[in-house]
DNA sequence: GTCTATATAAGGATAGAC
DNA sequence: GTCTATCCTTATATAGAC
């Protein structure tokens, strides 16, 4: 078990087990205690593979976020029309937020991390791809309207029904189906084609 | 300094500063000394004043959340249309969102909450109120449409806004002028109004 | 009401054997 | 590569003096 290839995939196994702990408890609420414990190993060990925790958690984040987003950029291009795209990246957002909690988790950890450096370096690293391909398809979408603040209106759209899932149970009218990320994705296209009180 | 009074003025400072605190760092975050130093006690004495850690964090968000959202909830109602109230709404939101940093954050700590059924309490709490506000607003403003998922519409587009807030800077077409509550009211209530594409 | 002192557990991290 | 053993710090919480 010395060689390199061991120590590669041990390495991945602790990105891959840790990413469930900091998605449901954050990186104050998990301790290299439990990540051990969830892997196997002693604490003593992860220290091998990650010179402290916060290294870790960094790979942990910027890990999973490339290997989810990089599928997402892909539904926003294509030679359809700007609303096709649209379409197709709505829905497949809101699949992944629905069937990938720990991804939504962690994508909401980031935006609260109090260290301002630590947030930023992630930010840049995690969301800039996904936000510019948004950003551009906006611009397509209504030319007279702050592309900036359309593409945060589509991906808020879709993101804070999932975030607020937990939560909006005990609100009223509330209903499983509005989960389903079909039902999300409609309503969501639904709402930014026409606005309120004028459709059919 | 035996007396009530003093105790029940203590107790409010410990609240008050605690707002900051838990709103940067969450409740795994802060210590006890952390509250007990900002405070200018010891550790100690916060356990005269609170049974344990979780009972003043309890406090603390059902406190503030308590002072901030009835102002908000007044917003909706009064005797103009529909319309109207929910720019008053909006505006209103967006500037609470925009000058109370802690308020946001301490929103955003109770949706990530680890702890369900704590997250389950303050929910019901601390949301229930704006919500169904905001959703008998959403049913007079479009019948046709699903009004908790409209509801949670208008409030993810003023909120994802600001939760965004500082990673937004790195992203492209990013100017402070977004931040500002009546542009991003203005930005809102136009969406909502006519949708994409078909504006004047 | 708040303090000092302390019990007890848990945290991050390292040294050195294997 | 991983372990055992351990150091040092920090955490929550309590007891009892003042």
């Amino acid at each position: 078990m010395l060689d390199g290839v061991s120590k590669r995939k041990t390495r991945e196994e602790i990105l891959e087990l840790s990413v469930p702990l900091f998605g449901r408890f954050g990186y104050d609420g998990v301790s290299m205690r439990n990540i051990a414990g969830a892997v196997g190993l002693t604490p003593a060990a992860l220290y091998y593979h990650f010179s402290d925790k916060q290294q870790l958690y960094l790979d942990v984040v910027a890990c999973e976020f490339r290997k989810k987003t990089t599928v997402l950029a892909g539904s926003i291009e294509g030679t359809e029309s700007a609303w096709a795209r649209l379409e197709n990246f709505v829905e497949d957002f809101a699949r992944l937020l629905a069937k990938d909690k720990n991804f939504l988790r962690l994508l909401q950890w980031v935006l609260l991390d109090s260290d301002e450096t630590r947030q930023h370096e992630l930010a840049k690293q995690v969301f800039t791809e996904l936000f510019a391909a948004v950003y551009h398809l906006a611009e397509e979408l209504d030319a007279d309207r702050d592309a900036h603040q359309l593409a945060i209106s589509i991906i808020g759209l879709v993101m804070f029904t999932y975030q607020a899932g937990t939560a909006r149970q005990f609100m009223p009218g509330y209903r499983t189906q509005q989960n389903q990320p079909d039902a999300v994705a409609r309503h969501v296209c639904d709402l930014l084609r026409t606005g309120l009180g004028s459709h059919p």
